[in-house]
DNA sequence: ATTTAGCACTCGGAGGATATGAGTGCTAAC
DNA sequence: GTTAGCACTCATATCCTCCGAGTGCTAAAT
């Protein structure tokens, strides 16, 4: 168990950290105006802080850096998360006040404000759209061989996708088909397209469309989803402001990660309520192991739909960015309730 | 006029130099097989050539270095396109071989393969869907309030907008609209469509809908095109293998300019045939100065649609590159003729 | 008239010595 | 339990020296 002395110090220590991203000495701890013991009794708690985990040292005589231990305590006992300052406050309203009607722009956007305030890397996971309802399909012939077909959904998303299409069928048949399908296929999921494609309107289709079977076969491979969740990154270039990243291999390889988008994707898609922290090696990247994430997924009414990440140093301003991711993903929320 | 002696070193000096990085003395080219002149003699072209400021130095004992007239005389008079290696060719067949009926997946594909065989940047410009013509245009109601207009083009493109309907009108009446409009508008460029609407149609639309006032300023609303011609990058990440930029700096001012997208899709507007070279300061960008940008469009019949650009340090290895983005260019070429 | 050998000179970079200062741990006194 | 004092450690900065790669120039060789 930490004395309440220990905490202080320990808060005061990583506050500071946080800030400078020097290496913190006794001495200038008991400088400040909150603290007043001596630097020798500081330094002793130090030892006593660093024995139990919390700190560290870059060198035998070199003042103390959290560890990730001592960040994550810090995080999960010693975060008092800070109020949104006015300003931030206007730049989310401005940004959600108006009314934006295609949901693409409302996440570019706040990827863009959230990298903007914090100067980390924001990271929002856009929403899954397998699970959307399809309300309309529409096949457009472009020439004798191909085709598009065009899915809108519930949520006004939309989907398109070029096929070929076999000679022998005929610009009616499709026509036909396409009336079937929207009759039959209304309100139904994108992922549950296919499975459904073969069920009932099998029989269906057979009665009103010659070829069907070449048909259908085509359909299927116009109406297969399998096309991941969209990831809006804002502020890829601030990771090169961080001092702790100035050397160009670490940012390589904390790039690559980035524009590669597969692996991120997965790291993000959680279920957890509220704020979810990682912090350095608690996520399995390579790549990432100076780096925390924060984040917050966000709701259409009870179902989540995606996540708003941010990425920046371990040493990172926790309560401010805390306080803005969970900001961020209410307003989300909201903005999605608000449509639907 | 340059002796051929002359030439003979200025080529040997900025080949080595490309390769190595190294500033190259006149001790190391007379070693070289091709060559059999002494140190002394190369020594004496060479400060001519820096007087004709083709080379420069680095400090006053160090070996030369290309200046930016010396790349620029190299890629005019110098370079000998290579052949594409065996390795290279299988590459573009492959990709280009198969047949893909989105162009979207072919230019990100593009991409890829252009930066994956150069270790620089690729940047291709997708084509405006300015001039591509209506193939039909559907409207979907999502609310009550809300609705996605989406227009499919000859090209297989596909547009969508979601635009708001005042409550008044019926789904029924712009059902009848959109009949009207298609009946009218197919064929037409879509940057066209906002006039259109104005003339002839204004009339058809009052005789079959109520307050054809509010929906014909919606609609407009909803066909306007505004979106540039989207930027498809490849590479980003190499950028930071090349030593001249192990500087943090440089880095983020040129990756900051290449996520902004807005002035390199300035930059590489071009309508010129053929392969077009930017050495260094050519380009007016300060973040590009010690870039190089090598760029070729391709073509939908006569008509440019989009331009091929590989961007890279001046130190550029300009013979395989050359020949690579002319390869290209010339594959995307042929792809879109076959579809259309 | 070129070309080349020879030589003095320049500069960057590597390596080593030294000083400085910020910081620690420990001990003994308060 | 707290603190002053002191010896000790290590990173960093600075300075010096040395080395080597390279040049320019001059005078000799072709």
């Amino acid at each position: 168990m930490l004395t309440n002395r220990q905490l202080q110090i320990l808060k005061v220590i990583i506050d500071d950290f946080i800030l400078t991203a020097q290496p913190v000495g006794s001495r200038y701890i008991s400088k400040k105006e909150s603290v007043d013991f001596s630097p020798a009794t500081i330094r002793n708690e130090m030892a006593d802080l660093e024995d139990m985990g919390f700190l560290e040292k870059t060198h035998s005589s070199s003042g103390r850096v959290p560890s990730e231990k001592g960040y994550r305590f810090y995080v999960d006992h010693l975060l008092s998360p800070s109020e949104l300052s006015s300003k931030e406050k206007t730049i989310f309203e401005e940004t959600f006040g108006k009314r934006v009607l295609e949901f693409e722009q409302v996440v570019e956007k706040s990827a863009g404000i959230l990298s903007e305030l914090t100067s980390y890397t924001s990271i929002i996971l856009g929403p899954e759209v397998f699970e959307n309802k399809l309300k309309q399909l529409q096949i457009t012939p472009l020439t004798e061989e191909a085709a598009v077909a065009v899915l809108v959904t519930n949520t006004g998303h939309v989907e398109h996708r070029v096929f070929s299409v076999p000679v022998e069928i005929k610009p009616s048949d499709l026509e036909k088909m396409v009336n079937i399908l929207n009759d039959r296929l209304q309100g139904i999921a994108l992922i549950e397209l296919p499975n459904r494609l073969n069920e009932e309107i099998f029989s269906l289709l057979r009665e009103h469309a010659e070829h069907y079977n070449d048909a259908i076969k085509y359909l299927r491979s116009a109406l297969v989803n399998d096309r991941p969740a969209k990831l809006y990154v804002g502020g890829k270039t601030n990771m090169l402001m961080q001092p702790e990243f100035r050397d160009i291999d670490k940012i390589r390889s904390i790039m690559s990660m980035i524009e590669d988008e597969r692996d991120i994707a997965k790291l993000l898609k959680t279920n957890d309520r509220g704020i979810q922290t990682m912090i350095g090696h608690e996520n399995p990247f390579n790549a990432l192991q100076n780096c925390s994430i924060i984040t917050a997924n966000y709701y259409l009414g009870n179902q989540q739909v995606g996540t708003v990440a941010l990425l920046g140093p371990t040493r990172m301003e926790y309560n401010r960015v805390v306080a803005l991711v969970e900001e961020l993903s209410k307003h989300m929320t909201k903005t999605f309730k608000e449509w639907y």
